[in-house]
DNA sequence: ATATGTGCAAATTCTTTGCATTAGA
DNA sequence: TCTAATGCAAAGAATTTGCACATAT
């Protein structure tokens, strides 16, 4: 229990491997991308991660690219937010997590749990394998619900 | 424990209500696109939804309208399989579900059990209102585990 | 009567593809 | 060396928007 996640250093190092390992090559445009992904947090979108690299690193054409590779050989997860572009992070494995995003600021926060285990296992009983899931949690965070309140207060002729 | 679904005409009229209910007009594409969610299983694209339609009813443009209008007032809930387009299911409230999709012959399987109380019930305790989710479960089903089975039995030198 | 909804065409946005060039193993 | 990876430009696909016209309430 004392440090459930590997270092970002670990991960770095290792995600390389499973490009070799999958006869991948590493090049500069990929070892960029896994060195955001394992260090930062969010997921981010192509053209954020394409943001966040040196000026000049790659493409963003090579950023899809690298990724849809990536996650071909499950180095990292997609997840959609539902406003048209998908994000991508590093897929831990075993410590599996999701997010929450919220419906007004769009901010994300982590939520460090999981209902893999319980769905999978129910995949697995129906007959499919390889079972893998996507779970997004959409709600209003405290922040805009007090937001909210205020402008409700300031116009209250709306609220139907 | 006898019925426990609404039926598809209960749902349809419950439908035009809700409609009415928030201001928004009972109109020929939007009854069309109704009738078709409230009478048929899978979760359709807007294009699957406007190719169900009788020809003429409206224009794709206007079936991607409807069921943005919809979703707002949470008539239909819109589902991402990870092919690039999104879907549309009649929304019914209390009786959620979701689905496991084959990766390799799309297809689509629904599954009556839901994650939502412990999800949703941790988001608001974390401070989150007006909590929602979605949930996909990707596998490879078992008639595509068997023929997978017999192509590698085939050409058995690709298996790394 | 009149604001809301729709059709058509065109724009936007995200993502993918083709092909010549570069660079990892 | 020699195949896989990249850059650039352009295509493709899904969805959205603008504006004149039609239609529910």
């Amino acid at each position: 229990m004392a440090h459930k996640h590997a270092s970002a250093q670990t991960q770095f190092d290792a995600s390389l491997q499973t490009l070799r390992d999958h006869r991948h090559r590493v090049t500069e445009p990929r070892k960029a991308i896994l060195e955001i992904l394992t260090s930062e947090h969010g997921p981010f979108t192509a053209e954020e991660l394409h943001g966040r690299m040196k000026k000049g690193v790659c493409d963003l054409v090579t950023v899809y690219r690298c990724l849809a590779t990536m996650e071909e050989i499950a180095l990292v997860r997609r997840c959609d937010f539902g406003d048209g572009s998908y994000r991508y992070e590093f897929n831990t494995g075993e410590h599996h997590h999701h997010h929450i995003i919220c419906r007004v600021c769009h901010g994300v926060q982590t939520l460090d749990f999981c209902v893999a285990d319980s769905l999978e296992r129910m995949a697995r009983q129906i007959g499919y394998a390889n079972v893998t899931h996507t779970l997004e949690i959409f709600g209003v965070c405290s922040q805009c619900q007090r937001k909210k309140v205020l402008a409700a207060a300031h116009a209250e002729s709306e609220e139907d």
